[in-house]
DNA sequence: GATGCGCTTTAAATGC
DNA sequence: GCATTTAAAGCGCATC
């Protein structure tokens, strides 16, 4: 069961174990806040509101997000090659 | 603009906020820990551990815990009939 | 090797290699669309333009297309409340 | 609105507009396909067929058929370092 | 119980 | 070649 070169043997091992240890823990965190957010639909559900509509206005002011950061970044990559062409021009 | 009935009209409205904000927060703490997630990944990655594998571990243990805990059930079933047994001959 | 029954017996296995095959014919399909897909940016690369920006535009502007799409189903899940409403107070 | 230079200044935007389109048309054509295969496992579905199985029966011929590939071009290869030989002999 | 929809996860492409 | 970003596949849930 041990022996000389044992414990080096499963160094690799150990971190290995760990890092899925790591990633076990935070699934559960994450699990959990799912079941969070189910809840609060289901709370929502149980005094009238239709969970459909819920559902679209979140991903309505997700996507609106998105967008506004999309072309934050467009604008940004236009930005970048106008520099560019003034650099190319001095 | 406003009048009677206005500030009633509104409570399903505030609502529906509410319960939008919450939702929002939750899915924000979830991103934020799926990231943290990934870090763990690149941490292992960068001490040379490929995630690939990492990955299969961790599924396979998920596995392992679930057939474990529908074992458990299927157990728990048995007991329950057997329990039912026992009461009919008394 | 062949007997009573054996053609019967393979009905499902011809169907389904039938199945398989028509899928596989498809994916081809969308698989040479996606290498024109690329060639496209290829060649718009060829003559100076970032691909990264186009990519930017095509997706900005499908984000719009969705985001018109949902707020159409939005408003129509909310016209089917109405109605509801409507039918209950009738 | 328009003067001398207006038509120059725009012929980079009406052909970063003409690249967008064609890619536009060939992602909406791309998604005509995937919408097919859809469709196609809904047929199998509705006779019966597992979608899942017809899946994994998919993917795995995939798999030969790359491997297969993978194996053929080793050869090629071998086949060149023998040629390579030949040629030094020469 | 079947069907469609949304989300998650996995695979791939691209640029640095 | 690696790391980010983007597309696709698969899965699970909620609905009808």
């Amino acid at each position: 069961m041990s022996g000389i070169g044992h414990n080096s043997e499963n160094i690799a091992g150990d971190r290995l174990k760990s890092f899925v240890e790591r990633i076990e823990r935070l699934e559960e965190e994450k699990s959990h806040i799912a079941e969070d957010i189910k809840e609060v639909y289901s709370e929502a559900k149980g005094i009238g509101f239709d969970a459909k509509i819920i559902r679209k206005v979140v991903s309505r002011r997700k996507m609106e997000a998105e967008k506004r950061r999309e072309e934050d970044e467009l604008l940004e990559l236009y930005e970048t090659k106008v520099n560019s062409l003034q650099d190319m021009m001095e």
